[in-house]
DNA sequence: CACTTGACCTGTCCGC
DNA sequence: TGCGGACAGGTCAAGT
């Protein structure tokens, strides 16, 4: 079962992509007939609304933005989703249900190896763990079930998460959308503009800088460290000290670290779908994330963990020297 | 407005 | 062995 934050890993744009994709496979137009979630704070919209936006609707798109997805329905709303660190969906296609006494409803539990469209999870964990234990289990905030029979689990051990019906019109309306940076993996995401965004921060640090996300959207705590070891840049170096040509290099490490990692997440997923456990997860190829201790990659130098922004943060002390 | 810190949560790990 | 505290980190609210 899950144990903890070193097998459990917080999503960021390359993992919720993944998670995107693997709905956008699986669940559009798919119809949804029944919807269960307890705690307010995971699903906070009345029942009334749930009942009449979500039930009986037809899921039409999965789109993304920043860590944010976003499930369109038939009825006009859309259903935006937040993983935050400990949120995971996981989709069960082959549960089937017991029908036999037409009362006692059941799925079979672990008949068959679940579809994972993309756990929040992605590295570290033992190899014999299986991928989803039976569910629901006590993290699991929110069952949607389709009309096939098969279910969408949102589970979330912390309930940092959530998952709220918004008129989809409306989404682009959020305050936490409208205040978004660019996406980083789109065309328009620039060096230029980089270092534009960047402007609005300069008299914090880098790190500080790469988290917030109106400056670039869906970098978190990982990719921050992977790219700033990366460009070689200390990630306590004031945004104002670094050289536009530092930030020409961390633009290209940002991209490269999260089209590395968005290559990974496909294949984790794949892993998932053939029930081969969690091979070629994202922290095998991490460079400085949570290896204090391990050798750099380009220098040997031992990796060190210190706290940069609030944030635990990762380094080689000989590549990314102070002010950078 | 720019910036920092604490709160939100649960479970694990570490030191006593 | 039990127990308290630190820690994990995305985002927002509150404070400087």
């Amino acid at each position: 079962m899950f144990s903890g934050y070193n097998e459990y890993d917080m999503p960021e744009l390359p993992e919720v992509e993944t998670v995107r994709r693997g709905l956008s496979r699986l669940i559009v137009g798919k119809k949804v007939i029944h919807v269960s979630f307890d705690t307010p704070k995971s699903f906070p919209n009345p029942s009334g609304e749930v009942d009449q936006f979500l039930v009986s609707t037809t899921v039409t798109a999965v789109h993304r933005r920043a860590k944010v997805l976003l499930i369109e329905l038939s009825s006009g709303y859309t259903l935006v989703t937040h993983l935050k660190m400990t949120g995971q969906l996981v989709y069960i296609a082959n549960g089937r249900w017991h029908m036999e006494d037409g009362k006692n409803k059941k799925p079979i539990a672990n008949s068959h190896m679940p579809i994972a469209a993309g756990e929040a999870r992605f590295g570290g964990g033992h190899p014999n763990d299986s991928l989803v234990g039976e569910l629901p289990d006590k993290s699991t905030r929110v069952i949607i079930t389709f009309e096939d029979g098969t279910r969408l689990f949102f589970n979330d051990q912390r309930k940092f998460g959530w998952m709220r019906l918004i008129p989809t019109i409306s989404v682009p309306e959020i305050d936490f959308m409208k205040r978004l940076g660019p996406e980083p993996l789109e065309d328009d995401f620039t060096a230029e503009v980089l270092y534009e965004r960047l402007q609005r921060r300069k008299n914090t640090s880098i790190k500080a800088a790469l988290l917030d996300q109106s400056v670039v959207a869906g970098i978190g705590n990982i990719y921050a460290d992977e790219s700033l070891w990366g460009a070689q840049i200390h990630p306590a170096t004031l945004v104002r000290d670094i050289l536009p040509s530092a930030i020409s290099t961390l633009h290209s490490e940002i991209i490269s670290v999260l089209k590395l990692s968005l290559d990974k997440g496909g294949s984790t997923d794949k892993n998932y779908v053939d029930a081969e456990g969690k091979k070629g997860s994202y922290l095998t190829f991490a460079n400085v994330f949570r290896r204090e201790g391990q050798a750099c990659p380009r220098c040997g130098r031992a990796i060190i963990k210190l706290r940069v922004a609030g944030r635990g943060t990762h380094i080689c002390p000989q590549c990314q020297p102070i002010l950078g």
